[in-house]
RNA sequence: GGCGCCAUAGCCAAGAGGUAAGGCAGAGGUCUGCAACACCUUCAUCACCAGUUCAAAUCUGGUUGGCGCCU
């Protein structure tokens, strides 16, 4: 028997989080995030994260468990987020995933495998530097000669995810294009319900402005001023992160304040439109439209229990 | 009222006789160990009218609009 499984997303700001929280209690839920920067503790105000006042009881995993120099990857999260499953399993409750990462989501969803290519950062380094000195197509041509498929498949300029598939037949000696193609097969081994929280773009991105400015009121400039204190620089992973990139740059004279903030709305706003991107190829997703409930999240949320009540008989059989 | 300058996509902007660079924004897309990343595709006939010319965004005249200076 598939265990159950809810899966709450949507672009940044449509308002997962409150909704997620609505849906938890009704259901009796505990919630995995699937976000790639609220794992980190002492961001707060930009990732946008859940308050524990917010959270209203409702348990929730994979929040403020690592330090911002600490290495996170879908791979982990995967993990660690099996691990959360388990244990909410084991209590007898439903476990909702939220959040906005989508490849975070398609990992867990489908169980996909990564314990094939590990990753070979002496490799990496080298094929970085090749790039650098011969150009993309010249890593490109390489990629051509030990898995064409995958050449095709990823443009030269590319060279990050390049990298990563001749590293895969590196660390394997078998084609990243077999491997992902198999994995492409999968079925999930959960009874899921794949909801897509939407709303039209002209809103969502009024809605993404406005917040980050409210982030700005909030404070957002201290924080990112305390991570930068606390020794968490640039280079960091977690400080690529919406809202910290553009922050730490004007920090370092390369932005006006007011140029930062725009930034900030303006990635904010092409990030939203990729996660959209995104859902819309991803299989068995159920849109819901916000404004195609009147923008009532009760209404919503009824909605989404009628199908979740839906998927638990369906367990039953 | 007179004189001068300007007028290219939503914005910035190249182009000065040979059939519209580029950037930003927008839209669409890719993604299977960095994914809030990285990457790809797409988007105008040049304010309007009339002329010159084989050929005009580019030359001439006029119209309209804007800017500056002068009385």
């Amino acid at each position: 028997m598939k265990p159950p499984l809810i899966i709450l997303t949507g672009p940044t700001a449509v308002g997962k989080t409150s909704a997620s929280i609505r849906l938890a209690k009704a259901v009796g839920g505990e919630i995995i995030s699937a976000d790639s920067m609220q794992v980190y503790r002492y961001m707060d105000i930009g990732s946008a994260k859940i308050s524990p006042e917010e959270m209203e009881g409702v348990p929730h995993h994979l929040i403020d468990v690592l330090l911002p120099n600490e290495e996170f990857h879908v791979v982990k999260f995967q993990q660690m987020a099996k691990e959360a499953l388990e244990g909410i399993y084991r209590r007898g409750h439903i476990p909702i995933v939220a959040g906005g990462t989508g490849f975070y989501i398609q990992a867990l969803l489908y169980d996909i495998d990564f314990s094939l290519g590990r990753e070979n950062p002496g490799l990496r380094k080298e094929l970085e530097h090749f790039a650098r000195e011969n150009g993309n197509p010249a890593l490109h041509q390489k990629l051509m000669e030990i898995d064409p498929e995958a050449a095709r498949q990823i443009h030269a300029n590319n060279r990050k995810r390049v990298i990563r598939a001749i590293e895969f037949y590196c660390q394997t000696g078998s084609k990243i294009s077999e491997h992902n193609a198999r994995e492409h097969e999968r079925t999930s081994p959960y009874n899921f319900l794949y909801f897509v929280l939407n709303d039209e773009r002209n809103r969502l991105y009024a809605r993404i402005n406005s917040r980050v400015d409210e982030m700005m009121e909030k404070g957002l400039l201290g924080e990112v001023k305390r991570l930068k204190e606390m020794g968490y620089g640039r280079s960091l992973v977690s400080m690529q992160g919406l809202g910290y990139k553009e922050l730490l740059a004007y920090l370092d004279g390369e932005y006006t304040l007011e140029e930062a903030v725009c930034a900030i709305k303006q990635h904010t706003r092409h990030f939203a439109k990729r996660q959209i991107t995104w859902f819309k190829r991803e299989r068995d997703v159920i849109w819901t439209e916000k404004q195609e409930y009147a923008y009532d999240e009760a209404a919503i949320v009824e909605s989404m229990l009628c199908l979740v009540k839906r998927m638990e008989e369906k367990g039953k059989e």
